[in-house]
DNA sequence: CGCATTTGACCCAG
DNA sequence: CTGGGTCAAATGCG
């Protein structure tokens, strides 16, 4: 699914995809600068605005919901829906087959045996997952921890895998990859795969609500040096002492698959221009919720308010 | 001392 | 058999 420009001749439904896809996300910045105005206002949100909101969201919405059904009909269950114009920065989701299986440790092993038990699990067959490349590494209001890096074939940069920080505290399946797949422009690709039910949400839903002055100091700094010049590591070392402090990202939503009902095969895919849409989905406040503690309270109500539109789109369920 | 990262081993899917 | 995903001991850091 190596993302690239669009063919020229490509068929009408696709085209009509793609303009809604666009639509969609002028609507979405509209909405953010709404939200963004909102904030600043800072006073409670009048009615006005709320409505507006739900106004602006069900047009993306419905954008989006128009754009998958056209993929739909036209490429069938083909999860090849992923061709989008070229941006520095572009999400595709991959609700692909259902999850064969909920997670990597359970079932696999028959018998743990040995005390050591490394490598026990099952392989990940392409479950759920979004794709996000970015020129810079976003950070998105999760707490991440690194749990392995691989050598990948043919790829000039390490792959890096990292967990769900509250895995253990709160069973959170959520997991993520993140590989640097472009030097000049760095560009990194993050492939998020499962989804956090921890509660930890607090930072994208509170990044949305004042996005646009934070811009690009949303994201991941490592220390305002470019990565590409500090780390001894092409990619990761420096990566990681930013994870250290609890690299957070924003992840697939973690209620959406609940609905087994969900059409599995979709490959979708979204093309912000710019990183207006990256930078929505990112968050970079600070304090860390780490230690394993971790309910805090006002968190959840950030949340809510960001996700009382109810949404049943897979999309703006991720994109929320 | 506790927690996060590093890194080699291990296991499975293709 | 190989490549890729995960585990967990070792190590590092605050």
């Amino acid at each position: 699914m190596e993302s690239s420009s669009w063919p020229d001749h490509l068929p009408s439904d696709r085209r009509r995809a793609i303009d809604e896809l666009v639509k969609g996300r002028d609507l979405t910045l509209k909405l953010r600068d709404l939200v963004h105005n909102n904030n600043n206002n800072n006073n409670n949100t009048n009615a006005a605005i709320s409505s507006l909101n739900q106004d602006l969201v069900l047009n993306i919405l419905k954008s989006f919901t128009n754009c998958l059904s056209i993929l739909k009909r036209s490429y069938g269950e083909s999860d090849e829906v992923s061709q989008v114009p070229t941006d520095p920065t572009h999400f595709t989701w991959d609700a692909d087959v259902a999850v064969k299986s909920e997670d990597s440790e359970g079932s696999s092993k028959t018998t743990p045996t040995i005390k050591d038990r490394r490598g026990c699990y099952k392989r990940r067959k392409c479950s759920d997952s979004i794709t996000n490349e970015t020129s810079t590494l976003t950070d998105d209001g999760h707490a991440w921890r690194k749990y392995g890096q691989k050598v990948i074939l043919n790829a000039k940069y390490p792959r890096n895998y990292f967990r769900c920080t509250h895995k253990h505290d709160q069973g959170c399946q959520a997991t993520k990859q993140v590989q640097q797949i472009e030097e000049n422009p760095p560009l990194y690709r993050s492939i998020y795969y499962g989804h956090h039910t921890c509660k930890n949400l607090l930072k994208a839903s509170q990044f949305l609500l004042d996005s646009t002055s934070k811009d690009q100091s949303s994201m991941i700094s490592f220390g305002n040096v470019p990565i590409a010049d500090k780390q001894n590591h092409p990619f990761f070392s420096s990566f990681s002492s930013s994870v250290k402090q609890e690299y957070r990202d924003e992840l697939p939503p973690s209620d959406h698959h609940n609905d087994p009902s969900s059409s599995s095969d979709h490959h979708y895919l979204l093309s912000p221009h710019d990183d207006q849409l990256t930078t929505l989905l990112s968050s970079d406040h600070g304090e860390v919720i780490s230690g394993g503690n971790s309910s805090s309270s006002s968190l959840d109500m950030e949340v809510m308010a960001v996700e009382s539109v109810n949404f049943d789109d897979d999309i703006l369920q991720y994109v929320f």
